[in-house]
DNA sequence: CCGACACTTGAACGATTGTTCATATGTTCA
DNA sequence: TGAACATATGAACAATCGTTCAAGTGTCGG
């Protein structure tokens, strides 16, 4: 196969995305991928927290949760800000909070994308 | 830590979404943050491919094309269509294909989302 | 200074993931 | 019917991921 027989239209070259659009791409919807990590973001959500509570919110240990944050920050996801001994997180990207938003969004009043899950 | 001090505002308990909610809003970002199955997808956006011609734009070989077109499959996030000896797939679910024009939009027309890649 | 605190970090480990290879199913054409 | 084709599937394997555990850094109170 791999022939140039075809079905739909031709796709048009030169207009999709670049290899490297596409593995950053994917890269942000890895980082949103982990139930984990969505916590931490949904806590974040309603302002800025530092890491106990955090982690207190998400579910994770301390270490989990500072290892997360760690990655989040690396993809400026989030931003911190020192105070005393604390380190206070805040959303830092607001393509991927209103990414959040939505996603949720779809989530919370439907139960539209599921796999073998129930309801099935 | 754990303790109940804290910098900003109480989240609200209750507000938030379910851990199923979660979790699955977690799946489907993980669906779209293998760099393979975007391709798939976004090869897809410019109208429904049989399975060979999908591995020839996405670079995957036919099985993996087949194997993550199955996956794809399970979260009805495409639809088969079966014409002769080919399969024919097609986006199915609006949600995720907005996602993805949303989120290739952002990448295309800014660096934006950069972790330790250039640009620093 | 010392101990408690808040957070960070690195190594290790089990689990999950995406790929490949080989084989299977089903279709078309001669 | 048999060969070529298009896709599907299962097992196996390396690579990646997220967690835990055990330190480590820096800060505050006494």
């Amino acid at each position: 196969m791999n022939n140039r027989s075809s079905v739909g239209p031709v796709p048009r070259p030169g207009v999709d995305p670049s290899d490297r659009d596409i593995a950053d791409t994917a890269d942000v919807f890895g980082l949103l991928s982990d139930p984990g990590r969505l916590r931490l973001l949904i806590a974040l959500r309603s302002g800025e927290q530092n890491v106990g509570r955090l982690a207190a919110l998400s579910g994770l240990s301390d270490s989990a949760t500072s290892h997360a944050l760690r990655l989040l920050r690396a993809h400026r996801v989030v931003d911190v800000r020192r105070v005393g001994r604390m380190a206070i997180y805040r959303l830092a990207d607001l393509h991927v909070s209103e990414f959040l938003d939505t996603a949720l969004a779809h989530a919370e009043h439907t139960e539209l994308i599921h796999p073998e899950r129930g309801r099935g």
